[in-house]
RNA sequence: GGGCGCUUAGCUCAGCUGGUUCAGAGCAUCUGCCUUACAAGCAGAGGGUCGGGGGUUCGAAUCCCUCAGCGCCCACCA
């Protein structure tokens, strides 16, 4: 039964229609009982609270590039997919619409405010996710996994207690970065810094004897509230006489002493500092080395507390301005420069981060990241560009501890649990946290009020994913010895140090077992200004309008095409008509691969064939047939070279090459001659089906980045309708037999004739209607046979109406003339030909081979280049200058001939 | 301050371990085509001293050094 196939490809449909179908059927499931060989991938869970850019885009068409291909390959294929709950994000999200109701998290309670958060998750959290369906990511939907679900709490529960026993996570008042929008600590990683313009103010700081005073520079005036002590530099003889003195902080009574430490830089500003330790992370080491008192004088929200007087509940920038007028007034000003120097800003929220002193949970990393190095140097990881290996070790040899502590409500509850008198420990429960702590059953508990950083349940994704302690008490599950390690895992580069490198610590700490073996880092993906597609800017697209408009198989090719591995690619959008137009390519290359298939099978109908039967067998092919066949298999051959090396750019050129060029422009050109020229219906069917199993051959190629388009041609080339998917076909084996090297040089021969006899007619404007006749004169009887094989074949593809091959012909009269790799091209045309045109061309050409016979007769005449150059190489270039020097022979008698 | 990367046609980029009458592709530009799969197409053309300089080599876009410009990451200065 032969299905139509429609004149365009229609990808809404299609993609619809397929993506069903493989979710029904199941293919994506993973078995781990399987006897298969594994290959997984942990999808980087996206944010709850996400919604589909492009990063995701890239990210997800190369896991599923790769899990398609390894599926075809017969591997037990397993994607894991799943969200994070994104703590801040998704808190703020909720606290947001609580507001528009009058509402504050406090006014519901913490049960309550967690409860509607769990209930905003079950029915938004789900988008991300279903936005990555439309992409065909051939996960295992089943194994879907939220980073709060039950099982991956447990985990993360157990985690924190052993770290906690093992003396690796400890409680410390520390100062660390605070988000004043969020109200809560951040780690090192979650805040950037940036280049900011502002003012070096100097300060007037009396001595009591109201005449004196010290200049003191500072860019913050509205701390000098919580000013300690000023420092100056023990060797800064301007000032070493005066330690021990005292000054009074500008526009108070408050008298602070003057220090002598090594942190004050003589070179810098006046050479003193003033000390704040509750609001400056080396004036709380300053303050620790001298012992000096610690004054908060900032609120949580970033507004200056009662320690500030009349300024307090002012926020800390606008109290700024009012502080320096007051200052001002009372003259204690004493200079104003413009000032530029880095300022940390949350990553997340955007606003100016406050060094905070506060009570804090942090994680010991030096023991953990140390056992995590060696796997990453030795290439038992593997990292692909591989430079981001100094970049891990880097971060890893200096690590820094890692506050773990979020003073938010929606995240995991950190399981310490107090005592009335004080003491603490991590526990699973309130029960063996008394028997911990031998406290007897009836004394109440309080549990520690803070959750953990988002990244403390990410890190543990490799384990939680393979249901490692799912129920507290499993240390090794059926799912993780079948699939981790995992194969792969593709990222952003700028997560690295957020997780990556966790992941590796926490796998190794925790199972002794590295977590993947290759990590593919992404480019990042900008507009034509260069700027990072993202939302906060404005200046990207919804994937899914593009995908609405180009199909998600031309996105997934583009995307590949245009994204080189680790470089950054720069990609011109349009954000008010929601375009990128160069996804074209993608699309052009899908309709291109559509046409084929649809003219293939109209020619099949033409003889009346089924597609299943008999197709050419290999003493049956043409040349042009060995030709295409060989060029497929070295195709094939470097498609699964470049893809084991992660070049996956190179996979998608080759493919669009092959298709485009070899199959479409040549070889269906030639199918069209060969079936005009044959009487007999028997080989033309078997010709066409050559065709076709080689063009099915191609979509398997294709398929794992394209996969829509070829499961949809797959199931049109389906007489019988009983295929299930062209998923579970075998991906392409090259067969080295039918790599024929010969066959391909001789083919490029007659394609330089081709595109020759085109030259000439375009350059005199000859219509393609218009066809002329062409003496071929070739040098031997090789070259003879293996013309005349090819004849019709360029007949027809240079519109010759009548060709003449021989090793001696004459050239007609009144031919064009010209040489290709001594071959003799004589085209008759109807009129007469512009004589010194003609001559100007054939002189320009007389130009260019001598300058490459020179080119050649100076390396040959280097003796250095003979005795040192490999032999093959010195054999071409006399095989080359012989071929040359023949060449401009026959191109100077054309001259001469004119 | 430390580290990494980039600089090839007007634009966006390929070019792997140095060698093949080719420095390539897509877009853009120009010319000619509705050739019975595709105008989302076909056939052709123009356009590059491969950022500058130096070196290694018989041979360099490719390796080394250096300079310049751009970008990213880390550290950090009141």
């Amino acid at each position: 039964m032969k299905k139509e196939f429609p004149k365009a490809f229609e990808s809404h449909e299609i993609e619809e229609k397929w993506y069903q179908n493989w979710i029904e059927s199941g293919i994506f499931k993973a078995d781990e009982k399987s006897d298969k060989k594994p290959y997984s991938i942990l999808m980087p869970p996206p944010n709850v609270t996400g919604i589909l850019h492009f990063g995701h885009v890239l990210n997800i068409t190369l896991q599923d590039l790769y899990i398609r291909m390894k599926r075809m390959n017969g591997y037990e294929v397993c994607w894991f997919p799943g969200t994070d709950h994104a703590g801040i994000a998704t808190q703020s999200k909720v606290e947001q619409e609580l507001r528009k109701e009058g509402l504050t998290r406090y006014d519901l309670g913490r049960e309550d405010f967690t409860d509607k958060v769990w209930q905003w998750k079950e029915k938004y959290g789900g988008i991300i996710l279903k936005q990555i369906r439309k992409l065909g990511a051939s996960c295992d939907w089943d194994r879907t996994l939220f980073t709060m679900d039950e099982s991956a709490s447990n985990a993360v529960r157990e985690v924190f207690i052993r770290l906690f026993d093992e003396g690796l996570i400890y409680k410390g008042k520390r100062i660390i970065n605070w988000s004043p929008l969020a109200q809560t600590a951040l780690s090192d990683e979650e805040v950037e810094f940036r280049e900011v313009s502002e003012h070096l103010y100097t300060l007037r700081y009396y001595f009591p004897d109201n005449e004196n005073y010290l200049s003191v520079a500072t860019v913050r005036p509205e701390t000098i509230f919580g000013d300690t002590a000023v420092a100056v530099n023990p060797q800064d003889e301007r000032f070493v006489h005066l330690i021990g003195l005292e000054v009074r902080v500008p526009l108070t009574d408050r008298y602070i002493k003057i220090v002598g430490d090594d942190y004050a830089d003589p070179k810098f500003g006046t050479g003193c500092v003033k000390i704040t330790p509750a609001h400056d992370p080396n004036d709380f080491l300053v303050g620790e080395r001298h012992n000096l008192e610690i004054i908060n004088t900032i609120n949580p929200d970033g507004t200056l507390n009662e320690f500030t007087g009349e300024f307090a509940n002012l926020d800390r920038f606008i109290a700024r301005k009012a502080i320096l007028k007051k200052l001002e007034e009372a003259e204690l000003v004493e200079k104003i420069e413009n000032y530029t120097h880095n300022v940390g800003f949350s990553q997340r929220g955007g606003e100016a981060i406050e060094p905070y002193l506060s009570d804090q949970w942090f994680v010991k990393m030096a023991p953990l990241a140390s056992e995590a190095i060696e796997p990453v140097l030795s290439g038992e990881i593997k990292f692909h560009p591989n430079h981001w290996v100094k970049t891990y070790e880097h971060w890893m040899t200096n690590i820094r501890d890692w506050c773990i502590s979020r003073q938010l409500w929606w995240g995991h509850r950190i399981p310490v649990y107090y005592a009335p008198d004080g003491q603490f420990t991590a526990a699973r429960n309130e029960n063996e946290a008394r028997e911990k702590l031998n406290l007897s059953a009836d004394t109440p508990l309080r549990q520690d009020e803070d959750v953990l950083d988002t990244w403390f349940s990410s890190w543990l994704w490799p384990l939680t994913t393979t249901h490692w302690k799912h129920d507290g008490e499993i240390e090794t599950t059926e799912i993780m010895n079948k699939f981790l390690p995992s194969d792969l895992l593709v990222t952003a580069p700028d997560i690295i140090f957020f997780w990556v490198a966790r992941m590796i610590i926490a796998s190794k700490h925790f199972k002794n077992e590295i977590p993947f073996k290759d990590v593919y880092f992404t480019s990042t993906i900008r507009d034509g200004k260069g700027r990072k597609l993202s939302k906060s800017l404005g200046n990207s697209p919804d994937p899914l309008n593009i995908i609405d408009k180009y199909g998600t198989d031309a996105v997934r090719f583009t995307m590949l095409f245009l994204a080189p591995l680790g470089q950054d690619v720069r990609i011109d959008v349009d954000v008010e008509k929601q375009d990128i137009p160069s996804i074209e390519l993608g699309r052009n290359f899908s309709n291109k691969i559509w046409n084929a298939g649809r003219f293939i099978l109209m020619k099949l109908e033409a003889e009346e064939g089924e597609i299943r039967g008999e197709a050419l067998s290999a003493d049956e092919l043409s040349l042009s047939d060995k030709w295409i066949l060989s060029r497929f298999h070295s195709t094939v051959k470097k498609t699964i070279d470049s893809l084991a090396s992660f070049r996956v750019t190179e996979y998608s050129k080759l493919l669009y090459d092959f298709i485009w060029r070899d199959y479409c422009d040549w070889y269906v050109e030639i199918l069209k001659v060969q079936l005009n020229h044959s009487e007999s219906v028997e080989y033309k069917q078997k010709l066409i089906r050559f065709a076709i199993n080689l063009y099915e051959e191609m979509l398997k190629l294709l398929h794992p980045l394209m996969p829509f388009i070829t499961e949809e041609i797959y199931h049109l080339l389906d007489e019988t309708g009983t295929r299930r998917s062209i998923s579970l076909e075998q991906f392409p084996q090259t067969d080295e037999g039918l790599i024929n090297s010969e066959i391909e040089a001789n083919f490029d021969l007659a394609q330089l004739i081709v595109e020759e006899i085109r030259r000439q007619r375009a350059s005199m404007n000859i219509p393609p209607s218009q066809k002329l006749p062409v003496v071929l004169k070739v040098k031997n009887k090789a070259s003879l046979e293996m013309f005349e094989a090819l004849k019709n074949v360029i007949a027809s593809l240079a519109k010759i109406s009548e060709l003449t091959i021989d090793t001696d012909s004459q050239k007609p009269e009144g031919a064009v003339s010209s040489v290709v790799r001594e071959i003799e091209i004589h085209i008759s045309i109807a009129t007469a030909i512009d004589l010194d045109k003609e001559r100007l061309r054939l002189e320009k050409e007389i130009e260019r081979l001598e300058r490459n016979i020179n080119g050649s007769e100076a390396k040959l005449k280097n003796e250095k280049f003979v005795q040192n150059a490999p032999a093959d190489i010195v054999q071409y270039e006399r095989e080359k200058i012989n071929s040359l020097k023949e060449t401009l022979q026959k191109t100077r008698e054309n001259l001469k001939g004119l």
